[in-house]
DNA sequence: ATAACCATGTTTATATATTAACATGAAAGT
DNA sequence: ACTTTCATGTTAATATATAAACATGGTTAT
């Protein structure tokens, strides 16, 4: 488990370009493991996941020597071990709070709690959502939610409410200290150091692809 | 309306970097626009952004001289201006592929369809699902999308689907030259140059929070 | 057993992105 | 009216990220 306070030593931190790869690594070595593969080259992987191999071999260095000269690497040790970078070797109790389309929608989806990731209360402060089941798992009403913090060691909050009440929410999480924000809010949380946040802003993620979409005409126009 | 075929001025174009912090622009610009607020300038801007001010003035010079010289910035004109490169003052169809819990969830977002990105259509191929109103849009039977999408001119492809079908789906966007795809499968499509796609993968991103959940143990061991 | 090849980890070079510096000229104050 | 301040757009410097090059040593084939 995640211990806060422990000193992270600067001089190795790893760059957000490369984390944000892994799971990209991940799952294709996770596909090419129920394809049976026992082993790959960066250059081959390259191929299939379209970085180059340097990049490949430079971003799995930065964690270990996983790979053998002449033989490449091995795709159930190296999935193994990203699988241990990226955390999914533990378990991690999460709660969501906004019980609306999204909320709920992340409560059914079952993949998490494959991955480790187990949904353990559901809050949303409208009484006619709170007594209702998702999932196994009771809505309660947003006032229990410090208490319950408390007594299900959290790890993660997820936050699927509109932005006027996610700060304060997140005030919460930090007060009871969990250490992780999933963010679908589309604010930005202030949060002290010690707390990690992940946001997930669709809104902007789909004005991305509508600047793409008139892109080549912004850029006609300004010549 | 955009138009396929269009040449890219390479030489100009914006590098991803820069784009994806435009939404954040818009939304701040929003913030102090509701609160009144009628200039700004990079600086305090940048205090609230968490940007450099530098950063801020080179993003924007990218797209035209929207400031002036010790006023800063009208703050109406430059929401009006990153709205248009966004291409927010348009009009948009979507369809969405999946009336799973994320499709529906999405289709139920009222959100989006204040910003000018219209559901026309929400497909699945399972039977119990077909014939179901969201949000006033039937789910119709996915072997109608391609009929659909030609008589309604669809801009952008929504693909809630598992990993296996989005692909072929995707295939379908591609063939009836649907320029836009927003995918929330967890895999990577193969597009054609001309068509843009934008990912939205919720578990790569949880894994990004996992990973830096334990962080520092990480580090740590590796000393 | 030996030679040829392969593919790593690592170093060096290049490209990109960010930050700082600064000249220009408008805004605000006296 | 004149001076000072402000804050832009832009250029220069720095930092970061990506790609190429390469020495080392294991793998495979003969």
């Amino acid at each position: 488990m995640y211990v806060r306070g422990d000193p992270v030593n600067k001089s190795t931190l790893i760059s957000m370009a490369v984390v944000r790869r892994l799971p990209k690594y991940y799952r294709y070595l996770g596909e090419l493991l129920r394809r049976d593969i026992d082993r790959i080259s960066s250059k081959e992987l390259s191929e299939k996941i379209g970085f180059t191999a340097s990049q490949i071999r430079q971003d799995l260095n930065n964690f270990g020597d996983f790979g053998q000269q002449g033989y490449g690497y091995n795709v159930k040790e190296l999935h193994r071990e990203i699988s241990k970078i990226l955390g999914l070797n533990k378990e991690y109790n999460t709660v969501i709070v906004g019980a609306g389309n999204l909320g709920q929608a992340l409560a059914n989806y079952s993949g998490f709690s494959k991955q480790g990731f187990h949904l353990k209360g559901i809050f949303d402060k409208n009484p006619k959502l709170i007594g209702i089941r998702i999932n196994d798992v009771e809505i309660k009403d947003i006032d229990m939610l410090p208490e319950f913090i408390e007594n299900n060691s959290i790890d993660i909050g997820i936050l699927c409410l509109p932005k006027d009440s996610a700060q304060e929410v997140a005030n919460v999480f930090i007060e009871k200290k969990v250490p992780g924000i999933w963010n679908f809010a589309p604010t930005d949380l202030e949060v002290p150091e010690a707390i990690s946040v992940e946001n997930v802003h669709l809104s902007e993620s789909l004005m991305v692809l509508s600047y793409r979409l008139n892109e080549a005409n912004l850029l006609d126009e300004s010549k």
